[in-house]
DNA sequence: CAGAAACTTCGTAAATGGTTGCCATAAATT
DNA sequence: AATTTATGGCAACCATTTACGAAGTTTCTG
């Protein structure tokens, strides 16, 4: 592969010139321009990305770290983070942290030491503290879905207790008090707020809260299934359902079905997060907005804004959700 | 950040020695080795990975290049590679191609620039010329969802003609013969095997192929919605649709209920990917599964082999595609 | 048991492919 | 002719790897 060094034999200039016309911000005159332009065409020069960071230490990528590479939610947060970046012509080095606080440290880690220029991470199991060390090292980053009060300039995060009010509510209002609760994991902070706005929305209508009718699950769409099958089982009556995530939704519909259950009429759901499928399962999953790909858009602006000082408008930090209606809730029946 | 030379002036060695304990390959006393290792502790010493990739022109890493970052479908190519790169150590960087020409190769060039050890491409608007003429360079790279004969080594398939096929026949059995068909971009070499594949089965079968029932859309559900109503709006009657995809086909669904149809009973309807929505559809949608993660294990599997030396058997290159009976086809219904 | 041979273990120094501050030169301006 | 100014070159530097060779140590041989 061709060298700079090739390039300015080849042109007839220096190093340091071919370096110039590549970074367009010395000046070099037309004529040699063209000349080292003509020189790279010719030899297919690619300027090799690893040696620049090198000498410059920058790297115009920047490290994501989410927790999964599969699945409509992560892929979200990558592509609203590629595309803002890449307008930019800044690029993206992807590792996953599998909601393990070993390897995401380890994923943080690989990508500190790709000499990023800055990380977006989305994790979980890592602690507060360390962030917040993290946070005096050299390398900037963003948290995306999560708040630490300490850093709260590097946090973007959903209103997540709110997200978990509104889903309830909307059964609440449609006459529903025999509610139960398909959570996501309890040690995870969303999972932990969305119930407790669930709570908060129970207790403002009046509701009582019942704590056999909830069930722990793992935000895939089997723990749905799993947790629908033993809320049944309990032959406790029950007339809505809210679950912590989509996912969860669907495979709860899934399995509602096989009881012969009749949707909505039997059961009414609401999700959360409103993934793309959301609208199409049937009924159509009436659920929380989560405005993901905003968010992750945020992020990246966030880093072009104050790692490359891009002039960008304020970066929002807190979203809020919303509830979206479509045809999964239905006033509660009489019988 | 802490370098290799403090390191082994902590440690009262030298800059080789440090390196050697850093790449077990050399020998070095465990004395050496313990003096160093703790220098490197107490320094929190983390390598430079640019300064090595350069030094060694190795990196370590693969480049992936995929059409989108977002949606099931590339998502788990990406899953799935990661998985196993990382088992090894290897790391992964992404680039999405959004299906067009100049950005598929700026993708690449951008890989090739960071000196990514070999790609994994999944390139859809990038000739085959072009490619070839790439597989003549210095860096490897396999193809995932191409097949291009000349260089058929580097390529991990499937067997879209058959799978079209598949599909068809799936319905013909059924006793279905008006059958419409939604494609996906006929540009694309998948799209484009799929719906011969159709085709075949249906003159295996003796079916007349009506052009009037056909769509060409671009794979999203949307397009499955609009391609459902246009054939809907010609008052022909169809008792069964294939659909390129299972985003299509959900899409679909959707829109039959809009227009009152009832599913199955009025149309049976076959998709194709078998996502892992296809299952939580209702009816759970028939579809033809495409191994896509055990495929993207395969270009992962061919990195290792032949860019890393792994021993590991022989990379499997062509996959089948395999129908997935579920509910969302029905014999026809006679009238 | 001395001395040679053969290993081990480790250090020196030259790459790797760029960036960039500083200085020199040539051209342009007054 | 003197002073600016626009260009371009030199060389140091970025943090590693690795070929080569120099000690030091062990084993072998007569």
């Amino acid at each position: 592969m061709a060298t700079i060094y090739e390039v300015s034999e080849l042109a007839g200039v220096s190093l340091a010139t071919v370096s110039r016309v590549m970074n367009k911000n010395a000046k070099v005159s037309e004529k040699t321009r063209d000349k080292v332009l003509a020189a790279m065409k010719e030899l297919d020069y690619k300027p090799n990305t690893i040696a620049r960071s090198l000498a410059s230490n920058r790297s115009d990528s920047v490290g994501i770290l989410v927790s999964e590479l599969r699945g409509l939610f992560y892929s979200q947060i990558m592509s609203g983070i590629e595309e803002v970046l890449r307008a930019s012509e800044k690029h993206v080095i992807i590792a996953a942290g599998h909601s393990k606080e070993t390897e995401e440290i380890d994923g943080i880690e690989f990508l500190i030491s790709r000499r990023c220029d800055a990380l977006i991470l989305h994790v979980e199991s890592v602690s507060d503290d360390y962030l917040i060390e993290l946070s005096k090292g050299p390398v900037p980053f963003v948290l995306i879905n999560r708040h630490i009060p300490e850093i709260s300039a590097r946090c973007v995060s959903l209103d997540n207790e709110q997200g978990g009010y509104l889903s309830a509510k909307a059964l609440l209002e449609s006459g529903h008090r025999d509610i139960a609760y398909i959570s996501g994991p309890l040690w995870k902070m969303d999972a932990n707020e969305r119930f407790k706005g669930h709570q908060r929305a129970l207790a403002e209508f009046g509701a009582h809260y019942d704590e056999t009718l909830f069930f722990e699950g793992d935000y895939a769409e089997t723990s749905g299934e799993e947790g629908l099958s033993q809320l049944l089982n309990q032959n406790k009556k029950f007339t809505g359902l809210v679950c912590a995530n989509d996912y969860m939704a669907s495979g709860a519909m899934s399995k509602a079905r096989e009881h012969q259950l009749d949707l909505p009429a039997d059961l009414s759901i609401v999700g959360f997060d409103n993934i793309i499928f959301a609208s199409h399962l049937y009924p159509k999953l009436s659920t929380v907005n989560y405005p993901l790909d905003q968010m992750a858009k945020a992020t990246a602006n966030w880093v072009l804004k104050t790692v490359y000082n891009q002039k960008i408008e304020k970066v929002q930090n807190l979203f809020q959700p919303e509830f979206i209606e479509r045809d999964s809730v239905v006033p509660v029946q009489r019988r």
